[in-house]
DNA sequence: CGTCTTTGACCCGCGC
DNA sequence: GCGCGGGTCAAAGACG
């Protein structure tokens, strides 16, 4: 990768969305270890959304210190051993999941051991969120999501969504909500890496990935998604504090070629 | 017919 | 121990 020496990338020529966009993305690069705040992090927001951010912080802050409840299960049960495998609870990698032939009604849930040592270890993976002024809620990157839940947030009028990649064999989730702040700014997170490449975009002059080199064509792609008009500046954010598997300069967890920190964040980013 | 969304229930961790 | 809130599951329905 050669991406640690541009730190420059992003610019209006490196936004996906084009300079004609008018609104901006903050990214903030999350460590996926224990529950520490984005501050004690040292998150350097200082785009024009991160005000946002910090509120949404403070708000939260009497309950959950991560702002976008990342990590949440890091306070003791984050098990970041493995959290730069694929391993979050999947019920897709697992033995299939028993169907139960429903009797008609939804029987009670019964998870197997297995299944509910999974959702104990409930793993941490390397997380990426950034910040959208959108009118869209769900946002085009490149990849085909699944949503497969939807929960009201308290203190937010609006719902967060819950999405997972539908390549059956990536366990990469992401999350959407709208800010409670700011209603037009769309919270996006990601979890995890994908394991394969995005599928272009499709509503971006057909634009396919498959000679970008992955470190690039995310990087490019990501944040944007088909973002009409709306996102012109990428903020970028201090990454956060390297721990085993974090996403920081030396991106330990990030496979050469691929996976969600490498295709969505830019190396310049990363290195910061 | 296959895929995706919706939605209510369930599970789990945490704070009180 | 209990309640709350977040995250996930999976049946049912919608849609192309």
């Amino acid at each position: 990768m050669d991406g640690t020496h541009d730190p420059n990338f992003i610019t209006h020529s490196s936004c996906p969305l084009g300079p004609d966009s008018e609104a901006s993305v903050n990214y903030f690069l999350s460590g996926n270890r224990e529950n520490r705040a984005p501050r004690e992090f040292g998150w350097d927001l200082h785009a024009q959304q991160s005000t946002d951010l910090e509120t949404m912080e403070e708000e939260d802050n009497d309950r959950r210190p991560d702002p976008l409840g990342l990590c949440r299960t890091g306070s003791g049960a984050c098990d970041t051993s493995t959290s730069c495998q694929q391993s979050v609870s999947s019920s897709s990698s697992e033995g299939p999941p028993e169907k139960s032939t429903g009797s008609g009604g939804r029987i009670p849930k019964k998870p197997s051991k297995v299944k509910k040592k999974e959702r104990l270890k409930r793993i941490c993976q390397p997380r990426f969120a950034f910040m959208t002024k959108s009118e869209v809620d769900h946002l085009e990157d490149g990849y085909r999501w699944r949503k497969y839940g939807q929960k009201a947030v308290k203190n937010s009028p609006f719902p967060r969504g819950y999405y997972r990649c539908t390549n059956g064999k990536c366990t990469v989730k992401k999350r959407v909500e709208r800010s409670s702040k700011d209603p037009t700014v769309v919270i996006t997170t990601y979890e995890g890496q994908h394991c394969h490449h995005s599928i272009g975009f499709p509503r971006v002059g057909g634009i396919i990935n498959h000679e970008v080199s992955p470190s690039n064509h995310l990087a490019s792609q990501i944040p944007g998604e088909h973002n009409p008009g709306n996102v012109t500046q990428w903020q970028q954010a201090r990454p956060v504090e390297a721990e085993p598997c974090t996403v920081s300069e030396a991106m330990p967890c990030r496979s050469p070629d691929e996976g969600l920190l490498g295709d969505v964040v830019h190396p310049g980013m990363r290195g910061r």
